[in-house]
DNA sequence: GCCAACGTTGGC
DNA sequence: GCCAACGTTGGC
């Protein structure tokens, strides 16, 4: 049976373990904007209601559209989410260690948009869940999966994964490009979506969003198409 | 440890 | 298909 295939952050290279180096300061740079995002969150949460939350939010990018990388193809769109057994699915190739970073800091339950990339309409789809907190990906260890990473080992693996699961499709699709037009008038204007990282970290394919921005994107559901 | 070359992402 | 953005590689 074959397994989903999402493509998503930049191939990585060899990386070499405990050296300090370019690839460590990546590293350590994802991981310092993961917990910034999360406990500036948190702490907006917490000086409203005093009960501690945990909850962020998220963004994944995945492509809906046949593409054949290394002779697989790796489209894996909403509809093929849906037609998961449980509507659930490991997401795995993701090789890049900002994303990964964001990965290992999703918790159960979190909410994160289903969007998708290198298509006819870029946007996004629909709504997920995490219902599996991190653990390794199997796929950095298979020989011939597209996403195979010589130089990881076994008993210390450098990739991740979350499993997600379907819950509901956007009520309407929410275009890259309204998006975008929004951005640039919050950045004039100060609103919710003046910094989204779609934006200001253009390749990143895992990303998180302030609770104003998903809840500005969710308001867009009820709006006519701008 | 700098930085030019290279490879990938992903919108258009 | 083009190419800007940008992360990674590797020579020095």
């Amino acid at each position: 049976m074959p397994r989903p295939q999402k493509r998503l952050a930049g191939t990585a290279g060899p990386d070499k373990k405990g050296l300090p180096g370019k690839r460590a300061k990546t590293e350590d740079a994802g991981e310092i904007s993961a917990k910034v995002e999360n406990s500036s969150l948190q702490k907006i949460s917490a000086s409203k209601d005093s009960v501690k939350k945990l909850s962020s939010y998220w963004l994944m990018k995945s492509e809906p559209e046949s593409r054949l990388e290394k002779g697989v193809d790796v489209k894996f769109g909403i509809e093929d989410l849906k037609a998961q057994p449980k509507q659930t699915t490991c997401w795995d190739g993701v090789r890049n260690y900002q994303a990964r970073n964001f990965l290992r800091a999703m918790k159960l339950e979190e909410a994160a948009f289903f969007y998708h990339s290198n298509c006819k309409e870029p946007g996004i789809a629909g709504l997920m869940k995490i219902v599996k907190e991190a653990y390794p990906d199997h796929t950095q260890f298979e020989k011939n999966n597209p996403h195979y990473d010589p130089s990881s080992k076994e008993d210390d693996p450098k990739w991740s994964m979350v499993d997600v699961q379907f819950v509901r499709m956007m009520k309407r699709f929410i275009p890259l490009a309204e998006l975008k037009t929004y951005h640039q008038a919050h950045k004039a204007t100060g609103g919710p979506l003046k910094n989204m990282t779609l934006f200001t970290r253009q390749r990143l394919s895992i990303q998180p969003l302030t609770q104003e921005e998903f809840d500005f994107i969710l308001s867009l559901e009820e709006k006519e198409p701008s």
